[in-house]
RNA sequence: GCCAAGGUGGCAGAGUCCGGCCGAACGCAGCGGCCUGCAGAGCCGCCUACCGCCGGUUCAAAUCCGGCCCUUGGCUCCA
């Protein structure tokens, strides 16, 4: 069984096959750093994560790379504004430096490099340079556009006709292109500030200030920046060379963006620039789409705030990568109380390994062929274009397990009960393992967020829950519900079993 | 207008590539039972889907083919 997924530029679902069978290229096109992440981002971010933890998996070295363009119009348009940054490098860093804690705060894997498009000025400017050498673009006004109508195979990605798309770019640079499709490689130095969308940042910075501290770089056809399409092909060539094994971006994007990357790529280096191109499904709020420009989207620092960082991951597995998903309250409701399920069956079944009735010598076929099974159905469901939310229902089928094992007591294979009251510890523990290992690699953790603090809380709690427990002993129900709800309204879940009360924060 | 994706139970969401095991997974909500002082959690069971509409292919279609309707995304910055 081998992983299958599905390519943006066949439109099919294929075998998966690197060109080096040991080592995956994986490419993100990462955000313009001109907002704070939101929760689609992060959506994004935690299913390539999925996809780099399952390559690993399966056993591949993955080198993986994602771009941060700190040289945009928006960004410029932010300066001065806030405390943000006196000039555009400066707004960039902020930000940059938002989006890594933002990441490091969704247990997303550390990318091998995050380039930045500053940083690649002299490998854009060649390679600009190269394309007009080989006659796919054009200098005019100190400006160079690529020549669409040089690339045979332009649009093969969207499935774009040439001839039907009417123009890219700002309004003012169409008298200079020769064809409306063409776009900008380079633009000669000034930054049109008014054509930028300002609906989300009344009283920004006057244009005028804004101009002033767009900065330029030098270049063969005099001062200016580097277009937007450009930056990701000479970034991923510089850091994993000419062809990409894995290209994974937004799905927003595919058009002309990534459509954009593969004819300056292709054209310059005669290769193909991505064997795979994988897309993600956006985010659906109400009845449009989450995003920056439209200014309905949740940040992640306050989502992570609001929820944790499982219950979001869950939450942002629950569908496919690659089919849209609907935000509201309910479905991220859902997604926690998913996330709690598995939580209480780990915390049931690692208790229960410890209890001394976990070293009754007892054999319980049902749970571990159970675990099995679900690690089968794990394996596959992943293999099959990581299908997140199949892995999740796996996940699932061991949490049930694991209570069925504990609710009923130990059964033979015959699924009648021992008469001993005792645990089967190899099935505990084989499901306990699956859970940590499978959750892994949807990112989540088992492993309590046990600080200081929360040692100390959980001592007072149980010294409140000492309370209680003789309150309940001397038959004082009435007080001790009332313990109980105050404890609920501070966040603590009280439960009462049979070796006693147990909570969880 | 052009390009792309999608329409599955009250909600959400797999399955559609490789037709039968799908009268349709997993979960949420709801209902009944067990357990419990009560509650929660958990367990067991139930409930609601002829899979957008029409036609075709086939022994057999949610899954293949054709037509139609609707939704969403892209064609301007966007994960």
């Amino acid at each position: 069984m081998t992983l299958h997924v599905t390519n943006t530029l066949t439109g099919e679902t294929e075998p998966f096959e690197p060109q080096d069978p040991e080592n995956v290229l994986l490419y993100y096109c990462g955000l313009t750093v001109s907002d704070p992440p939101h929760l689609g981002h992060a959506r994004s971010w935690v299913h390539v994560d999925v996809m780099h933890r399952w390559l690993e998996y399966l056993g591949y070295d993955v080198r993986h790379v994602e771009n941060f363009t700190d040289i945009n119009e928006k960004i410029v348009a932010r300066v001065g504004e806030d405390d943000l940054g006196e000039d555009e490098a400066a707004v960039a860093e902020t930000y940059i430096e938002r989006t890594l804690a933002d990441m490091r705060s969704l247990n997303l894997l550390r990318a091998e490099v995050y380039p930045r498009v500053s940083e690649h000025v002299p490998e854009i400017v060649d390679l600009v340079e190269t394309l007009i050498e080989k006659d796919y673009a054009y200098e005019a006004n100190g400006s160079v556009y690529f020549d669409v109508t040089s690339f045979d195979d332009y649009g093969k990605l969207s499935n774009q006709d040439v001839e039907e798309i009417e123009s890219q770019g700002d309004p003012d640079e169409r008298s200079e292109k020769r064809h409306p499709a063409d776009f900008a490689l380079w633009k000669a130095d000034g930054v049109d500030v008014d054509a930028i969308d300002e609906h989300h940042h009344e009283g920004a910075a006057d244009p005028e200030h804004a101009c002033g501290t767009a900065q330029t770089w030098d270049s063969p056809w005099g001062e200016g920046r580097p277009g937007w399409h450009i930056e990701c092909s000479a970034m991923s060539m510089t850091h994993l060379g000419e062809t990409l094994d894995i290209h994974v971006g937004g799905r927003d994007l595919v058009f002309p963006h990534h459509e954009n990357e593969i004819a300056q790529s292709e054209a310059a280096t005669d290769r193909s620039f991505a064997n795979y191109w994988l897309h993600c499904e956006l985010f659906q709020m109400d009845d449009e789409k989450m995003s920056s420009s439209l200014g309905n989207f949740v940040t992640v620092s306050r989502a992570v705030e609001q929820w944790n960082t499982n219950v979001l991951r869950t939450f942002l597995t629950a569908g496919s990568y690659n089919s849209k998903q609907l935000y509201s309250d309910e479905t991220i409701a859902e997604a926690r109380e998913r996330w709690d399920q598995l939580e209480r069956a780990y915390d049931a079944a690692v208790e229960s390994l410890d209890s001394p009735d976990a070293r009754t010598k007892v054999e319980d076929e049902s749970l571990r062929s159970a675990v099995d099974r679900a690690r089968e159905r794990f394996v596959a469901a992943m293999n099959d274009d990581f299908n997140t939310r199949e892995a999740q229902s796996a996940l699932l089928q061991v949490a049930t397990a694991i209570n069925t094992h504990l609710e009923g007591g130990p059964t033979d294979d015959r699924g009648e009960s021992f008469d001993e009251n005792g645990y089967d510890y190899r099935g505990l523990r084989s499901a306990v393992e699956a859970l940590e290992e499978l959750g892994d690699v949807l990112g989540l953790s088992f492993a309590g967020e046990t600080t200081g603090s929360a040692d100390l809380a959980g001592d007072v709690v149980e010294l409140v829950l000492d309370v209680r427990e003789q309150e309940r002993d001397a038959g004082n129900y009435e007080r001790a519900d009332e313990l109980r709800d105050e404890l609920e309204g501070l966040g603590v879940e009280v439960q009462d079993t049979d070796e006693g009360p147990s909570y969880r924060l």
